[in-house]
DNA sequence: CTGTTAGCGCATTCAC
DNA sequence: GTGAATGCGCTAACAG
């Protein structure tokens, strides 16, 4: 093996790399990935009803970070959609023999379980996880519990939250700690879901405000979302913050652009990107989930 | 050779085409690269003073566009960038034999000129093109053209232009055609460098209030810069648009959720991305300028 | 632990 | 026009 581990003594291994830095010598990728079946590319794949999801700016991050950490080991990235309702895709996926690793970014359960026992070690998700497959995470349950807790500090009682999708699980720990915090205060929940897009943002708002018209907070598990339900308040001519206070999550680029300017909980999306395309890269077989932190930010909105 | 255009009868290219479907057979595309010596992957570089270049929304579209037409091909795609001052890592890049090609985003010329004819071929850029770099790019001049007549129409005259980096030649065709307009009008022409970030926006519309207090509207060359002038008038207490108008330049995801609802022109990016890759995938050599459509998009702000 | 050998799956280059 | 040989640069599985 002309880089890394075989089995060699010390000096051997360091005359090696003295005549790799002296001739200047770089690997071939391809040759390398040919002789060794090791592939040549680190797949990303976002589950979702449509090829829509592709656009959302979160994947754009991810994909960016994935890209650009890939650079460095001369492989590069594609993207492709999983439809929620036939991962089966996920196996063709993974027979191709171009394919080095695997990013999933918001499975399922049920697509997790179709992951083959080849692409053990080689696969990691961003959301939940499941058997040989590491998870990368934000930690929604404390990053919601803190946001909506900062919505009681500031005098708030009928507090709304706008979930993410039904299918996604791993949404449910954010509604849990809604609830849990609501119970503690002794408040009704009121829940709508939502699909992480703005124009449902603005029709949560007014489903919301027409079933619960004293809502005096209404706290979004996506920042897309949030400002969907600031631009539904504002067409129903409630004021933000005033009347209703508004909460996002993720802290987008334009959480701070909008008018007002969002409140929301900020999260590291590239090092969540980079620890699961590192993880994928460097074959580190794991069933161990980390959790990124989730932290407040206030701004006008609430 | 298994696919494609070797020297065959057609009898026999048949027979072969008949036995690659019966028998499911998919080339590898590692023998190939390593055969041929053709690379792996597909290379994004984007060029800017810091790498902070990457983050930006409009390389995240390119990114995922590419990524996603790669996909289709078991290509990946890498994501680099290269700094202003020393473009010299383009010809570090193309001499790693893993690359199969190379889009260019926001291209110098002097950059354009260290492109190694080895890559001839196999190469496109996003914004101005050069001798064996095709080009593929939005017709910024006439959508300028488009932004200043309407806010012309709309009666303002004392309108500003807030441009992009000094450094980026294809933002030139914008800037000519709004002092076109300008002096077609017979009006002064009130220019303010920016960098695309909402933050020099802001700035920027301080800067232009005061040096030209009776400004009545101002065109920038950037979504995010516009929303960062809105967010700049809204400090200095000056109403959009009933005191200045505010256009910008996109039309980002964003444009329509901001208040008031950003007047922008709106470009194909994901058509743009995908003529640029599909031009290097499928090596077609050429010199030739692509221009796609910018169309204006009326909402509140001007 | 070391040195050697045999492919990985294709494109290319010759003879036919 | 067709078929068979050679090698791309590397890893893996041996024998020393």
């Amino acid at each position: 093996m002309v880089t890394g581990q075989g089995p060699a003594s010390a000096r051997a291994r360091d005359r090696v790399a003295a005549a790799v830095a002296e001739l200047g010598y770089v690997p071939d990728a391809a040759a390398r990935a040919l002789a060794s079946r090791s592939g040549t590319r680190l797949a990303i794949a976002v589950i979702g009803h449509t090829a829509a999801v592709l656009d959302d700016p979160y994947v754009g991050r991810v994909l960016t970070t994935a890209a650009h950490i890939a650079a460095e080991r001369e492989v590069g990235v594609s993207l492709h959609w999983l439809s929620l309702s036939a991962p089966v895709t996920l196996a063709g996926l993974a027979d191709s023999r171009s394919l080095g690793g695997l990013v999933v970014v918001n499975p399922t359960r049920p697509a997790l379980e179709t992951v083959p026992r080849a692409l053990r070690g080689r696969v990691a998700a961003i959301g939940v996880g499941a058997r040989h497959v590491p998870s990368f995470d934000v930690d929604n349950r404390s990053g919601t519990d803190g946001v909506v807790r900062h919505l009681v500090n500031s005098g708030r009682r009928r507090i709304a939250m706008v979930t993410g999708p039904s299918w996604l699980p791993c949404g449910d720990r954010a509604v849990d700690a809604y609830h849990q915090v609501m119970q503690e205060i002794g408040g009704e929940t009121r829940v709508v879901p939502g699909d992480f897009t703005a124009a449902r943002g603005a029709m949560a708002a007014a489903e919301l405000m027409a079933r619960w018209p004293d809502t005096d907070a209404v706290f979004a598990l996506s920042d897309l979302t949030a400002l969907g339900v600031l631009d539904g308040l504002h067409a129903l001519g409630v004021q933000v913050p005033a009347n209703v206070a508004v909460a996002g999550f993720d802290d987008i680029a334009f959480a701070c652009l909008s008018r007002p300017a969002l409140t929301t909980s900020t999260h590291p999306v590239e090092e969540i990107a980079a620890a699961a395309a590192t993880a994928v890269l460097d074959r580190c077989d794991a069933d161990r989930a980390t959790f990124f932190p989730s932290r407040l930010v206030v701004r006008e909105s609430a």
